[in-house]
DNA sequence: CCAGACGTTGTT
DNA sequence: GTCTGG
DNA sequence: CCAGACGTTGTT
DNA sequence: GTCTGG
């Protein structure tokens, strides 16, 4: 579990998101980081660890590679970074390459999501996971360094996991430690006692996690772009069918023919637009991609929406059955949230190294406000430079942080979601608005 | 004493 | 490095 | 994590 | 199925 995610955050991005505001920040080797949706072991990623040296209350935002290279590993031993990318919570104290860690090397790995695929019988469908109101995800991880014969330093991490939360099983037995709120992070950051370890190492319980399936093609790292997050319709034998019945050419494959919404509301049709646009765009800036036949029947099926919607719109079974349906899924229908992309396609990419070991003064931090949708939604995402020699910008809509916390409709938005114990209309959960992270620096 | 392992997924 | 197995 | 290969002989 | 590569 937890072997891809969504790393897109800047790098201002990080210390913020893990409830570090105003603590010293020393970057390291940031200069290799390289922003993508679809993030996977072996890939350098931004964590933040303890800061040994200079303030003692300072941190690291260090890039490292993602995939565990314990620092006894032979020489000429070949390295695996998929072998150990992930760290069972139950075996980290017994484990050599893991227990030795737990003193002074715990980090913070920060993604907007991760993905996790649902096997039904042949097929695996990709779902992303993420919180509702759009603030990255904290998971609990371990770092190491190890030497190589060249004598260089090669510092990695592993992602700490455990069993699923009771909302998360229908998809899988295990899950990335989520922790949800500064207490958490502090404690796994800065508790060096293991006596406490327990209490943090638990399967994230809250109502703030949402998910939607999202397309196969995520499988290849080659697709790495907004369209990673682009919420599809699942393909039942059902709706097989009906998407049959409306349309034929599906089968025969023919030349691009463009959409045939057999049934859209108004805000999908609109939306569908705005998200054909942007893989216009994404194709454009993309290098390779699998731009094929397979690719295009995704996008190319607005249809679809109908069937699920009833599962829904009947009633939702949370309350007392959710515990017993492990099988059942409570998963997708369409949600209004992900109502992303650019709705300019500008492209204003501006040159911009980060500098290394460049201290940031950056005060600014405006995370208590409570506002909520200000409408303005575009800030600097990082965009992958075709050789990753340099980090460019682009300016775009930056709504798809946001828009997950759209206080408007939430009833349909609450259907791919944590199941609420209670499901009072009014205010939904407690949890702090904490996307004013995202607001443009 | 030395030698060898040191890990996570998931498995129609 | 550190633990287990022989 | 997923995707893709999975082989030999003999070769200008 | 199993191994390699990303």
């Amino acid at each position: 579990m937890c072997g891809r995610g969504r790393g897109t955050l800047r790098p201002d991005d990080f210390p913020r998101a893990c409830h570090l505001n105003g603590r010293p920040v020393r970057h390291l080797n940031m200069d290799r980081y390289q922003p993508s949706y679809n993030v996977a072991p072996g890939f350098n990623v931004p964590v933040v660890r303890r800061d040994e040296e200079g303030d003692s209350d300072g941190v690291v935002l260090h890039c490292m590679k993602w995939g565990l290279i314990p620092s006894f590993t032979k020489k000429n031993e070949k390295i695996d970074h998929f072998r150990m990318f992930n760290a069972r919570c139950e075996s980290i104290r017994e484990k050599a390459s893991f227990r030795r860690l737990l003193p002074k090397n715990r980090c913070l790995v920060s993604f907007e999501g991760f993905y996790e695929w649902k096997k039904d019988g042949l097929r695996k469908q990709p779902y992303y996971i993420h919180f509702k109101d759009g603030r990255p995800l904290i998971f609990a991880g371990l770092f190491d360094s190890w030497r190589s014969s060249e004598g260089e330093i090669l510092y990695s991490f592993t992602i700490v996991t455990t069993t699923s939360s009771s909302s998360l099983e229908w998809l899988h037995d295990r899950m990335p430690v989520v922790l949800g709120n500064k207490e958490s992070t502090d404690s796994w950051l800065n508790d060096a006692p293991l006596s406490n370890l327990d209490k943090i190492l638990k399967p994230y319980e809250g109502t703030d996690l949402a998910w939607y399936p999202v397309t196969t093609a995520i499988g290849k790292l080659s697709l790495n772009g907004p369209e990673c997050i682009k919420e599809i319709q699942i393909k039942t034998e059902e709706t097989k069918s009906i998407s049959q019945f409306f349309s034929k050419k599906d089968i025969c494959a023919k030349p691009p023919i463009k959409k045939e919404p057999v049934e859209a509301t108004e805000q999908e049709s609109m939306k569908n637009e705005l998200e054909n646009q942007s893989t216009l765009e994404n194709k454009r800036m993309k290098a390779e991609s699998v731009q094929n036949g397979q690719q295009k029947s995704v996008k190319e099926e607005p249809e679809s929406q109908l069937t699920l919607d009833n599962t829904t719109v009947t009633a939702e079974p949370v309350q007392n059955s959710q515990q017993k349906s492990v099988k059942e899924e409570p998963q997708s229908q369409s949600t209004v949230q992900n109502r992303r992309m650019e709705g300019e396609p500008e492209e204003n990419s501006q040159q911009k190294s980060m500098k290394e070991e460049h201290d940031e003064s950056q005060d600014d931090y405006r995370q208590t406000t409570t506002k909520k949708d200000d409408g303005d939604n575009t800030c600097d995402i990082y965009t992958l430079s075709p050789e990753g020699a340099t980090s460019s910008i682009e300016k775009r809509d930056y709504s798809e942080f946001s828009a997950h916390a759209k206080p408007s409709t939430r009833e349909t938005e609450r259907r791919h979601t944590t199941p609420v114990k209670k499901k009072s209309k009014g205010a939904d959960d407690k949890q702090p608005t904490l996307f004013s992270y995202f607001g443009r620096s």
